[in-house]
DNA sequence: ACGCTCTATGTAAAGGTTTACATATTTGTT
DNA sequence: AACAAATATGTAAACCTTTACATAGAGCGT
């Protein structure tokens, strides 16, 4: 039972009294079995505890069962939900998942290459919109692919992501609606879609509510709770303070409120604050954070599902999937303070 | 070049003008081959773009080059920078690391086991004490292994860990030392080692300063914001208030300084709060914590590295490591206030 | 020039699986 | 009752690699 050395199929087909061919038929394809010879092998597999060798079945079909997972950084608090949402629905289908993270270092990126082109996964599902893996990329032979978050810049693969625009316009509009009229964005100016889109929300819910651009600050960090902190020290320093500030990321809104509270000013009643994405802490920063959320477990689910259906169509029934995002109000968002009555 | 099939042995062969063995030696033992014969093979290589077929590899071996890592849960603040070190470690030795997470749910558990079973891993690392398996695992046959934090519960498996007791000690002996008598300890009541180990901690520390029994507060908790803030509220119903707090991990030390904060006391002026862990909100909570760093990518670099001397040797060199915590001193500790002294 | 040792390379088997094809058995049709 | 069709099972090849063993050639001491 417990041996040294795995059952194999030999070991089966040998204690049931079959050829392996029927084992191996017997497992993926009980159907074509005859009712009692199935009932022999699986009485053989339990005694046996026969597990099929994945190396051997994968060499033979020319396909692993595993899925990799890319992301530039698996302590990003947007990833652990997303990536439960992936593996339960690669799960159910059979696949595992495998994660990598290349912590946006190239030298990473080609090693997950070498081990693409090795056969060792099936799919692919990318977290940065850029492929990490550098001109090679290019030449290379990808296995069916699906983004999250945004399109990957060669085109052609499909991506999972959430409608940034919409969220963008339910925190702005928020904002208006609380009656905030000078109101600064802080953005993150890396390249990157879902960035963009956030301000285009901001942008047009100013439009919308009749907002010149002399009410708008824009303020370009990279999405750093420091680079929040730091958005609010340059607003001092120019001393051209808005009633609110509408944050591109959590991260952001926290070190904006961060710096806020350094000043001795209290959110919401001095500044309304908002971020986007929900991460966990967004409960309990004080104020708790209003912000947008992210469906996460959910994009998770529709990424690998699409990734799936490539695998076995080969083509994409959709090439994007927009998640719609939702408003979460807590307590770092109210009408602003007297001054800007 | 980028074919739609990937180059095999035999195709570098061919190129190369020798036998497929002449191949895989160039690529594994180079010194068997003569320096000309070498040359045309890594020509050859690059001209077809071939990599090794790792299920092929594996298959013929008999063992993969994949550690499997299972973590309770991946989003645990404390775990990705485990796995930085692990994967380093790892990747320079060849091996890569597929990550699963249980959600301490048995029947993902046995998943994993099943995977294992099926040789796609050749080395595992635990993160949970108990093995995630259920009573299946005693019999089942299980690849070289390594825990983290804390032993395995069958035994005979080495880990790589953190000294609690003394990390506790430098806790506690802070509090002391700036002045507190009345110290409570917010503990968690599940069943793990590193838990008990912080509560010997505790108690060493009283014992040593000659604290008695009266001035002792225990409250078990469960490790998370919300159980940290309860102990609080528990301690205010009760009317039996410390000066300071001694927490198990950050999440707890968080909620309890939420708990206080809601009361509208200020930390560290009316109560001292420490934690333990480390986790990167540790710096951004207000006010910053003071707690107890784990030498986190250290622990993974030696967890891997122990693993792998498994893998070679058979024989584990030592069968627990521990390493030094280190105090992190913030600002959520100060003296008591007056109305203790 | 002979035989011995050493080095470089090739041949072929093995690892565990899936599946096309061949064969044997059963069922159904006339 | 005979034959066709359908069903069930077995045989053997293929997937790609590594490596024990065999072989061939070179170098060297006598």
């Amino acid at each position: 039972m417990s041996n040294s050395t795995p059952a194999t199929i030999e070991d089966v087909a040998r204690i049931a009294e079959v050829s392996i061919a029927t084992v191996s038929r017997a497992i993926h394809t009980p159907e074509k079995v005859a009712n009692s010879t199935r009932l022999k092998v699986n009485q053989a597999i339990a005694i046996t505890g026969y597990t099929t060798n994945a190396m051997a079945r994968s060499l033979r079909l020319g396909r692993s069962n595993m899925i990799l997972v890319v992301a530039p950084d698996i302590g990003d608090p947007n990833f652990s939900n997303i990536l439960v949402g992936l593996e339960n629905e690669a799960r159910s289908h059979g696949y595992g998942v495998l994660i990598g993270h290349t912590q946006n270092d190239p030298q990473r990126g080609l090693e997950y290459l070498k081990f693409l082109n090795s056969n060792q996964a099936a799919g692919l599902i990318l977290f940065t919109g850029i492929l990490p893996f550098g001109h090679q990329a290019m030449t290379a032979r990808l296995p069916p692919s699906v983004g999250v978050f945004e399109p990957v810049f060669n085109g052609g693969i499909p991506y999972v992501g959430v409608d940034d625009i919409e969220g963008a316009r339910k925190a702005i509009d928020l904002l208006i609606a609380e009656g905030h009229r000078k109101i600064a964005f802080v953005g993150d100016s890396r390249t990157r879609l879902a960035h963009r889109r956030r301000r285009m929300g901001y942008e047009a819910g100013m439009d919308a509510a009749g907002i010149g651009a002399d009410l708008r600050i824009v303020l370009e960090g990279d999405g750093t709770i420091e680079s929040g902190r730091l958005a609010v020290e340059q607003l001092f320093m120019r001393d051209t303070l808005p009633s609110a500030f509408m944050c591109v990321n959590d991260q952001t809104a926290i070190g904006v409120m961060i710096g806020l509270g350094a000043r001795g000013y209290d959110v919401p009643r001095d500044f309304s604050v908002t971020g986007f994405d929900d991460v966990p802490q967004a409960v309990f920063t004080s104020p708790a954070l209003t912000t947008i959320r992210q469906p996460r477990t959910l994009i998770g689910k529709h990424a690998m599902a699409l990734l799936l259906e490539l695998l076995s169509d080969g083509q994409p029934a959709e090439t994007e999937i927009l998640l719609r995002p939702d408003l979460v109000v807590r307590n770092s968002v109210s009408a602003p303070s007297r001054a800007w009555r």
